[in-house]
DNA sequence: ATCCCGAGGG
DNA sequence: CCCTCTGGAT
């Protein structure tokens, strides 16, 4: 159950194997981004805080609310985590979360003048931030590359065979040597996209699956 | 390792 | 019912 049978694979076949499943992530995915609503980084960062242990779709349902309430960091700096907490219920999570903005919102202003800043420490020094969150921010509010490691992401670095190790850091330190600076941003939404839609944790649908090829996990219907 | 937590899928 | 969802803090 759940163990995977890798091949013996050298670097260079595994970094081949690798570039094979980006040009296919390309062909099915193209042009991958966030599905996170949000019309700056600001908001942006707000939602992905948002998306811890959760899905997108409630997160989108929660923020046009929360968004219009809360515009920037000043209004919500300026809020108590009651007065958020009600937006972000069905959300789950929802106190520490409602805490952690806030929080987040005054130190933005304290100590960034209440911009995002582009640096992942001064962003996993934010409540509610830690490495996932400040790669996914820096990726796609401001192109910094890095492959973040989220749960779809992890499971499908093992179902791939593209990375045996253990911690999100660890992965992702892996995936960024078998793909290219410029296409890490696009490897990272695309497989969040893979695992969301087709490569599921529960029942993954291998007969349709573009990536099939190339995965020593494939199973058949 | 455990807690936070609602909602949808199977 | 149980599992999962773009985790982070203790």
């Amino acid at each position: 159950m759940g163990g995977v049978d890798c091949p013996r694979e050298g670097l260079k076949e595994k970094r081949e194997r690798a570039l094979a499943i980006l040009e296919a992530l390309k062909r099915a995915y193209p042009g991958a981004k966030t599905e996170l609503r949000h019309n700056s980084p600001f908001q942006l960062l707000v939602a992905t805080v948002l998306s811890a242990q959760a899905t997108d779709k409630s997160v989108n349902e929660a923020t046009p609310a929360l968004f219009a309430r809360f515009p920037d960091a000043k209004a919500l700096a300026e809020a108590t985590p009651e007065a958020v907490e009600p937006y972000i219920r069905r959300i789950g999570l929802y106190r520490t979360k409602a805490r952690n903005l806030v929080a987040l919102a005054r130190r933005l202003l304290e100590a960034h003048g209440g911009e995002v800043p582009r640096d992942k420490e001064a962003l996993m020094e934010l409540p509610g931030v830690g490495w996932k969150t400040a790669t996914v921010v820096l990726g796609a509010a401001f192109g910094v590359p890095g492959i973040a490691v989220d749960t779809h992401v992890a499971r499908l670095a093992k179902r791939l065979c593209l990375s045996r190790a253990k911690t999100p850091e660890g992965i992702g330190a892996e995936l960024e040597r078998l793909f290219p600076e410029e296409d890490q941003v696009f490897v990272h939404h695309a497989l969040v996209l893979h695992g969301r839609y087709l490569c599921t944790a529960r029942r993954p649908r291998c007969p349709a699956c573009p990536l099939a090829p190339h995965c020593p996990s494939r199973q058949e219907g």
